[in-house]
DNA sequence: TTGTATGCGTTATCAG
DNA sequence: CTGATAACGCATACAA
């Protein structure tokens, strides 16, 4: 078969621990001998075999980073782990996890279990499905949140100021004399949804207006939810004058179905956005947006991730990225 | 430690072999006793260490697909490539390739090297790298191309009717009365580019028009390479009628750059694109464009690659799957 | 500074 | 049908 560690001894006249501990930088070798190793070692083309290392070594040299649905926030965050992917020791395996199916249940228990991955880092849903959770617990498996619903537990996590952003974004839009906005929100059970409503509710109240049930839809946060919430805020016998999308499909799906209605943006109605991920600047007239900080956070969370993995000390167990705003075409005083 | 194979076979007071059998379903083990064994495996929960078995074997029950740069071809490949992952025995890596980058060069030397991968899928224009496929080639790794730039050496790949796609696409459009039909060029060393750039020229000669090489754009094939050509072809003195970007991105800045210049689409210029991968029904009036199946395209190159690395025969070494054009809002006959 | 011997948890061989 | 035992290739106590 290939070369091992022992032929590579053999030819160089050594032992194979010396050989070992040359390929892994030990020290207590003399220079010559290392340089006769090392020379044995490119001719015969020798590279260590991975599963034997980690056999006995009892590691995966694998994390996984899990994944629920796909969108511009999954793609987005998948970009960066590519970048990060051909760094460091350790590959990154990209997984989805569909908790009502049981082969994807399967899959990540087997993960899990058989110790295939040293570490998991979870986006948001995932955090909220109890088996899973459950599951990652028992195994004592090291684990890194990303913006998780429930940041309970002592999970170490990476996050951003949803508050905070969605509060920002508010004033602004009131600040350009906006009283009447029209709010997409994803689902309830998401906490970033929830932060930024609050954050919304609390720029409201700030500036003494009344938060208006009627123009807060509950909708999905993607491109078919964003659409029918605008056709239902514009078909209102007062209908707003801006509308803060709570996500960028949202949004997409909003400027959609107000080119649709023949509503210009942002002479008639300013469109703005929570996000930023995708495509908020390549749609005319770019959207307005909070800027998600995804890339720092997905860094983050992985950096935190192998130094768990390693046993190293954790600085911090909670990283809170603020959001900044990014102002284009779609947003204007209104008129 | 955790429970080991050996574990079982004391508790079941059977031998490892025996417990092998039964977790590998292997034939001649009498009924009782595999219950018995599967019984003991369920109490104690136990679940075989994947690293010793990759070793044993000399396999690593890994695959990769290799990607180069990020848009929304590989945005729509990576979620297949996902749904993928969870279905099988094999784990997907999804990895990027940057040839300049030497660490990029040597994680993936290493991933084929110390034999971390069993197989390669590769992604345009990953194949056009010198270095990257004679590394392939010698370690005899198994391999797949999807839609590469020089099928040659005999590896199997899978790929698209690019040719016909752009010819059925150009077809239509001179069937609305588009007689100037503005191009916007992918890189010329593209295989997919070139191919269809042949497909409109053809189409264009079938119908007695001529090639004018003014009306043909060199671009990148993403949004500001769709934008600048945009502008240039709309500020020749004979503009086109309809513009066919050979990319999604490219449409999406040519779609820009229209509205800013308060083009109206499709009623003062029609445009259309080839891939359909990601937003095109999402950014309004909605792109017609030729479909590019990358869901099957990944589908069927992930299916052979596993065929290859299980030694099974491969029927057909070269697939092609055919386009289809979807109607969208951004053509209209030529007024 | 260097080498020996043992074990990691499987699968595979071959005898019973 | 079942089981003892030998690989697989590496790391690592421990000995020299």
């Amino acid at each position: 078969m290939s070369v091992t560690i022992r032929d590579v001894a053999k030819k160089a006249g050594c032992s194979i621990k010396t050989v070992s501990r040359v390929v892994n930088q030990e020290a207590h070798v003399t220079p010559d001998l290392r340089d006769r190793v090392l020379a044995v070692i490119d001719e015969l083309g020798y590279v260590p075999n991975i599963s034997a290392r980690r056999l006995v070594q009892n590691r995966s040299y694998m994390i996984c980073i899990l994944l629920h649905a796909s969108g511009v926030f999954q793609s987005s965050l998948i970009s960066k782990v590519l970048d990060l992917g051909y760094e460091g020791n350790y590959d990154i395996l990209i997984q989805t996890y569909y908790p009502a199916f049981s082969r994807s249940q399967s899959k990540i228990a087997s993960l899990i279990n058989e110790r295939r991955i040293d570490g998991l880092v979870t986006t948001p849903p995932c955090d909220s499905d109890p088996y899973l959770i459950n599951m990652i617990q028992q195994s004592k498996l090291p684990h890194v949140h990303i913006a998780p619903i429930n940041p309970t537990g002592g999970t170490p996590y990476v996050s951003a100021e949803d508050y905070t952003g969605a509060y920002q974004m508010t004033e602004r839009l009131i600040g350009l004399g906006h009283y009447r906005i029209g709010l997409l929100m994803g689902l309830r059970n998401h906490r970033t949804s929830l932060d930024r409503l609050y954050g919304f509710r609390a720029a409201l109240e700030r500036n003494d207006l009344a938060f208006n049930e009627q123009l807060a839809i509950d909708s999905e946060n993607n491109f078919p939810g964003g659409y029918n919430a605008t056709k239902i805020l514009m078909g209102l016998k007062q209908p707003p004058s801006a509308i803060f999308a709570l996500s960028d499909e949202a949004a997409a799906g909003a400027l959609f179905a107000l080119n649709e209605l023949g509503i210009k943006v942002p002479h008639q109605v300013s469109l703005v956005s929570f996000g930023d991920m995708g495509f908020s600047h390549q749609i005319w007239p770019g959207i307005t947006a909070v800027k998600y900080p995804v890339e720092q956070i997905v860094e983050q969370s992985v950096e935190m991730l192998i130094k768990l993995v390693e046993d190293r000390p954790l600085d911090v167990k909670q990283m809170i990225f603020p959001t900044t705003i990014i102002e284009r075409g779609s947003t204007a005083r209104k008129e």
